[in-house]
RNA sequence: UCCUCGAUAGCUCAAUGGUAGAGCACCCGGCUGUUAACCGGGCGGUUGUUGGUUCGAGUCCAACUCGGGGAGCCA
């Protein structure tokens, strides 16, 4: 007899009621009475338990009735109709082999945890209910979000991890080297003779990859990276970590109208697709971790993003009558507490804010006819904030070279993407999309540790 | 990095400056359809670390470590 899945079990009970079964999975907890007993096995395969009945005709009924939490087991037996009411079917154990023991000592206990405890268990905590779902949401979203690109043609690209251009400055960096940093070689100045170093010059890991990404965007016209990227930023918060993954598009003959239609599409194919392709891990969410998780996201699949230039953002501000801790003037970066107003108490959904000052937006993008604002867009969403951030990119050399010069950025050390200009430039656009925060809104977890599997935070890089 | 709150049993939490407790977990026993099963009993502690105040510190003070919430930076 062949082993099945409990997933298989679940999505077409009809094909194995009656039938004799054969199921491999791990116990999650077993309630045993004098002559009969049941377990809660899980397999993996799916987000529920298959509930396995046991009773003293099995020859190792005593044995089973002790088991530990977690043991890994393979059960044969019929799958029938259950009585119960929390479960519709329930598998008649006629034989069960313990394939791996485990031990009373388990962590896991079958009662609810807190997500602090969970985090300094990082190797069982997928075996908890929500890791499990927000786990498997985390690679449905994975694969929802390449099916959008390859759907549409988009070319994926693989950036480098290991950079030497220190692009748009996103943030610090983490340092690559092979050097004996207790012994480090000194050029004539004292200063770290990096041409000795692995590359022969200084590296980091990557912050972004949307400069190389444009390179294949005027090649491949549409393209779209997904990956991991590093801020060795003294970040301390639930929305911070040093390794994270990100999705940068890249769109070629477009501009940043283009870029938000592509970016509000990508959203809501994404949630359409979670929850429809993991209905019953969403469902957790929505019941455990945040109540009105799927009312939230049907809602926003149903309505159309806000645009909102800056400047009428700011209006908006200064006339509300609210009083914030931060100041509201043109000119003035948007604090949390302005983001949070205009997307939770005003417009109640995500919200596109663009045409930014110059002054407090990247080198590379694209400056409007008014000279005072360039083509940027955040998407503000509520409880999370900033999830995306974009721009139509300067095509016109001249003018992005005096930006350069603005930055006090050297043109050396960007010559290959002034090519980029210099050979059939082209006005294009993209943006960079947090994966984890994006997951965060998907599932209503609060902090960016619990939706990464082994997270990389300041001070803690644990397992 | 700043502000703020916290750290007591494996977990979640109690405990006026004066004998460290409960629920759950775990162990033993009971129970013929359980659902975080239930009922009875048992085991379980260098009170985060270091130092200080005090006759006496889980409790007060200081520093440090780690964690929560908020802010900055950002995705």
């Amino acid at each position: 007899m062949d082993g099945v899945l409990i997933r298989q079990i679940y999505r077409n009970p009809d094909a194995f009621l009656q039938q004799s079964v054969k199921v491999s999975g791990w116990v999650r907890t077993v309630r045993v009475s004098k002559a009969f007993g049941f377990i809660e096995l899980n397999d993996g395969s799916f987000f529920k338990n298959l509930q396995i009945v046991f009773d003293e005709m099995l020859d190792n009924f005593a044995e089973i009735a002790k088991l530990p939490v977690s043991t890994a087991l393979t059960v044969e037996g019929v799958l029938v109709e259950s009585p119960g009411a929390k479960q519709p079917f329930e598998l008649k154990a006629h034989r069960i082999v313990i394939e791996g023991s485990s031990t009373p000592d388990y962590p896991l206990q079958k009662k609810r945890h807190s997500l602090e405890f969970l985090r300094t268990i990082a190797h069982l905590r997928p075996r908890s209910n929500t890791f499990s779902a927000v786990f498997r949401i985390r690679s449905v979203a994975a694969y929802a979000i390449h099916r959008f690109f390859q759907e549409r043609n988009f070319v994926y690209v693989h950036t480098p991890i290991i950079t030497a251009s220190d692009c748009e400055g996103a943030g610090a960096m983490f340092q690559v080297t092979t050097l004996d940093l207790n012994d480090l070689p000194r050029n004539q100045e004292g200063k770290v003779d990096y041409s000795q170093d692995f590359f022969g010059k200084e590296t980091n890991l990557t912050v972004s990859g949307q400069l190389e990404a444009e390179t294949f965007c005027l090649a491949f016209r549409n393209v779209y990276t997904f990956g991991p990227t590093f801020r060795a930023e003294n970040s301390n918060t639930p929305r911070h970590a040093a390794e994270f993954w990100m999705v940068e598009p890249e769109i070629a003959f477009a501009d940043l109208q283009d870029d938000m239609v592509l970016a509000e599409e990508m959203l809501k194919y994404i949630f359409r697709y979670c929850l429809e392709n993991a209905p019953e891990e969403m469902e957790f969410c929505n019941q455990f971790i945040d109540q009105g998780l799927i009312e939230r996201l049907e809602h926003i699949i149903n309505s159309d993003f806000v645009r909102l230039p800056y400047t009428e953002a700011i209006e908006l501000l200064q006339k509300s009558g609210q009083a914030f801790s931060y100041p509201v003037a043109w000119g003035c970066d948007l604090q949390t507490e302005h983001e949070r107003f205009l997307t939770e108490q005003v417009f109640k959904k995500p919200v596109f804010v663009t045409d930014y000052p110059k002054e407090i937006k990247a080198f590379y993008m694209r400056l409007n006819d008014d000279r005072r604002t360039v083509a940027a867009m955040d998407l503000l969403v509520p409880g999370v904030g900033e999830i995306i951030g974009g721009s139509q990119r300067e095509e016109r050399l001249e003018i992005l070279e005096q930006r350069m010069r603005d930055f006090g950025l050297d043109f050396e050390d960007y010559w290959w993407y002034l090519d980029l200009r210099k050979y059939g430039g082209v006005k294009h656009a993209g943006f960079g999309l947090g994966f984890e925060r994006l997951i965060m809104y998907l599932t209503g977890i609060s902090n960016i540790r619990d939706v990464i599997p082994f997270p990389r935070t300041v001070n803690s890089a644990e397992f």
